[in-house]
DNA sequence: GCATTTATTAGACATTTGTCTAGAATGATA
DNA sequence: TATCATTCTAGACAAATGTCTAATAAATGC
């Protein structure tokens, strides 16, 4: 990686203050969780892009480990307002909303696939993880009974879908001969694809 | 990961022979590389597994990268032989067949998610890798003119999903609320989702 | 049996990693 | 101004990594 990042907001200045230290320090976490998975995050190269030392941030996570959930946390907390936002306004809830986030569900799927469930899960509110929630709000509204083994996988399926989309979309697109010119009339076909998936939901 | 692991064939005497010790690095290192991508192989650890000291990778494969383009080959050229395999013996190639052989998908999965292309699109047979030769199968059988860009969002949003189960199947089970009694008859459930995707296919 | 090639071993080497610390700089408070 | 807590810096440290090599062991060809 180049040592003269597009990240931090100004670079030339280094960061100061723990309350700006450590944002700048969750932020550059955040993009490398999504960009490269937690065991490729360096806490050295975190903390340059970040413009700050890296002794920092033993003093205000008290290691990586600290560093990856807070960041891991900051990314859940963004997806949730974004969630709550999107279902206040009246338009309908879909069954994830993953095109929205795909910083945090890029993390998600990173953290999973190196096996660090820890790290993925640790999204929960009142003891629910985040895609656990979004399940649940669904059965209700469709009065689905909890042991319909078709609906659950018809709920895998479409979890997987944008999930992968999420983590792989450009290798998709790619292996799909799709060029630069027709992303966006692919990608908006696919959300049509997603938002079709469970037909239409009755009002809550 | 435990030194005394469940790979290699014998454990106690360590692997002999050209060939033998090609082999055995070989596979080791395609399961490490399904498991945790190619960042996170250590040549040190998949010699330890293999039975095998870690000079050796040097000798034979010049060193860590040539090792894992070996790794994704032997995945790649295993997985066209199923692929050609079934095609032979009457059933309907589908679009992809990731729930054949998931560690090849894991691997490029992995490798995709590091941003590693080239390791990625080494499996190639005539300049075409495979997921491209199932699209172009695809779309002659079906007869779909190149530019529609309906099908190639439907073919995009089924290698998602497939990608997807095959990199996160535990997670998106997990989510879904599935619990292991129910996880093989839930699994049947998605690959019929995924064959009847296209609709049924003409003979060819 | 001897010579030559191949296979194998143990280890050196530089680099990077995460952790932790002693001390300097800074700022608030009294 | 003097005192104190906070913030910040530079670096030490052990562990792990990929690369490469000199030396030994084994096998092969003559």
């Amino acid at each position: 990686m180049v040592p003269n990042a597009k990240n931090s907001k100004c670079d030339s200045r280094p960061v100061r203050g723990g309350d700006a230290v450590r944002r700048a320090l969750v932020e550059a976490t955040a993009g490398a969780l999504a960009e490269a998975g937690p065991s490729a995050v360096s806490v050295r190269e975190v903390a340059r892009v970040a413009g700050v030392n890296h002794g920092q941030i033993h003093h205000y996570f008290g290691g990586k480990r600290g560093l990856l959930k807070a960041a891991m946390h900051h990314l859940a907390s963004i997806h949730l307002a974004h969630a709550t936002e999107n279902s206040v306004d009246g338009s309908i809830p879909r069954a994830l909303q993953i095109a929205e986030d795909p910083q945090y569900w890029r993390a998600i799927c990173q953290c999973v696939m190196e096996g660090d469930l820890e790290l993925a899960g640790l999204e929960v509110e009142e003891g629910i993880s985040v895609p656990r929630r979004a399940l649940a709000t669904l059965m209700t509204r469709l009065e689905i009974p909890e042991t319909d083994l078709d609906f659950k996988a018809q709920f895998a399926a479409v979890a997987a879908l944008q999930l992968g989309w999420a983590a792989l979309e450009d290798f998709v697109l790619l292996i799909s001969d799709v060029d630069e010119s027709e992303r966006e009339a692919v990608r908006d076909r696919v959300k049509v694809i997603i938002s079709n998936w469970f037909g239409p939901l009755p009002a809550p």
